[in-house]
RNA sequence: GGAGGCGUCGCCUAGUCCGGUCUAUGGCGCCGCACUGCUAAUGCGGUUUGGGUUCAUCGCCCAUCGAGGGUUCAAAUCCCUCCGCCUCCGCCA
């Protein structure tokens, strides 16, 4: 949620940063608009509330004082008590109005995003083997060797669950694991553990950003009103919901290792072979809770921490500063790791690593203690630090072997317990 | 799933039967000031949260006693629905 009172009061700013995501003015002006009106409609109500309690209180009195005219009074009442009704209905319409259009609104994206959209993204730098080292040598796609090794099957998984499911088997399903581990042990110092409810409050959903205009791409509980996680991001950042936290306690920092879930709608036939795309999968996710003076601090260590888990895997990547037309809806600005995978020689993204300044506190109710007294929004950060199905498709296609069998990497050997993959018996 | 109990401004707590001086009591904690060589103790004052008005302060106004409705001139208090917690029973890993 933007501050209600930089939209009132600076409109020009909102409108132009907000262009820069793709928001047309009308949309912003409308938004401005309906706040205003809520303004004068509740400041209205909120005299004519004074006017009822000064005079019922009059009422109180002269009833006590048995004084006769009391009964004048309270029967004089009436014709507010109804005025109030219906500007009671009013405000709450306009209150509705402007929330409705408040939640449409995306976050500002950052000064420094660079301008455009997904065609601008800038890649800021590189790590490992560069990709035109791998030309001349074939490279599978992890489906095809995943498949003849026996440790992936997308039939069966479509027999269990519909298109677009894994299923592993053996070594395949322990290397998920094996990278959730890894994961979380890279990154115990920093972060506090956190196993957390994988089905959650549409409240928590609606906190990070993920609902109302998402919904559809998330799993929806009906008979329960619960929705299904689509990121660890989402019980995490909740966390703190409706809290007030003291500065003492800022930076908080915390990790899951959580089942995601995604419908995915709209996106069907779009790189989805193999394990690029699917409804559900594993990861390993990072927040950070902090105040806004330390938040760039705290955005670079979690871009590191991140990249950390991709360097200690051998895996060669990039990390691309996102355009601001193609910010995620929530964030103010994003870097995209990206890991380079041979066998279907694509950049994958396997960690967006962003800054949603205050723009999910103000949605979660998340605030804490300024020194002075006052409280402000908290800002909040998320990454992943390592998720699953894409990098292990990345370490399928580096790791395969002309025999068919996979190498993988070595800070991996201690959670597989071993250092390659052969064919299931 | 069933029965019962409970939910008050950081924590504990009074108030709810019987609606109006509740502008929500008291204690603890915390903040400020005074006293004091320092600390402690003591005294005085302040301390829910959100919003509005104001350049800002002070002040004033509105809402807020788990949430949402209802009754009433008036609701912490009466009625309804929901949520959460606790105890017992059932079921179960």
């Amino acid at each position: 949620m933007l501050d209600a009172n930089l939209l009132l009061d600076d409109t020009e700013t909102v409108v132009a940063a907000l262009a820069r995501k793709g928001v047309a003015e009308d949309t912003v002006l409308a938004a401005r608009d309906a706040l205003a009106n809520r303004r004068s409609v509740l400041s209205e109500l909120e005299s004519m509330r004074a006017e009822m309690n000064r005079r019922s209180k009059e009422v109180g009195r002269l009833m006590a004082a048995k004084d006769p005219s009391a009964e004048t009074e309270r029967a004089g009442l009436g014709d507010l008590k109804a005025r109030i009704a219906q500007q009671e209905t009013r405000n709450r319409e306009a209150e509705d109005a402007a929330r409705q259009e408040m939640l449409q609104l995306p976050n500002l994206p950052a000064p420094e995003a660079p301008d455009g959209g997904e065609a601008d993204n800038v890649v800021l730098r590189s790590w490992g083997r560069a990709e035109e080292e791998f030309r001349g040598t074939t490279y599978r796609p992890h489906w095809d060797v995943a498949g003849d090794l026996g440790i992936f099957d997308p039939e069966r998984a479509a027999k269990l669950s519909g298109s677009g499911f894994a299923l592993l088997y053996g070594d395949g399903a322990r290397l998920v694991r094996a990278l959730g581990q890894f994961a979380l042990d890279l990154h115990g110092e920093t972060y506090t553990e956190v196993l957390a409810p994988h089905v959650v409050r549409g409240q928590l959903m609606e906190g990070t950003g993920h609902l109302p205009k998402f919904a559809d791409d998330a799993y929806n509980i009906e008979s329960d009103d619960l929705w299904l996680i689509p990121t660890g991001e989402v019980p995490l950042t909740g966390l703190h919901q409706d809290e007030i936290l003291d500065p003492e306690e800022l930076p908080k920092r915390y990790m899951t290792y959580s089942a995601c879930f995604r419908r995915e709608a709209g996106s069907a036939g779009k790189d989805t072979r193999g394990l690029q795309r699917v409804h559900e999968f594993h990861k390993v996710e990072l927040v950070r809770i902090c105040t806004p003076d330390t938040v760039q601090q705290e955005f670079e260590q979690l871009l590191n921490d991140a990249e950390t888990s991709l360097q200690r895997l051998e895996l060669p990547y990039r990390v691309v500063d996102l355009a601001a037309g193609d910010l995620t809806f929530s964030s103010s600005r994003i870097f995209d790791l990206e890991v380079y995978a041979p066998g279907v020689d694509k950049w994958l993204e396997v960690s967006s690593v962003g800054n949603f300044t205050d723009f999910q506190a103000r949605r979660g109710n998340i605030r804490y203690r300024v020194p002075g007294g006052r409280t402000a929004p908290v800002n909040t950060l998320n990454g992943s630090g390592l998720a699953t199905p894409r990098v292990w498709a990345a370490i399928i296609e580096h790791g395969q072997r002309s025999d068919g069998t996979v190498e993988v990497p070595e800070v991996l050997v201690p959670y597989l317990g071993k250092k390659v993959i052969e064919p299931r018996g």
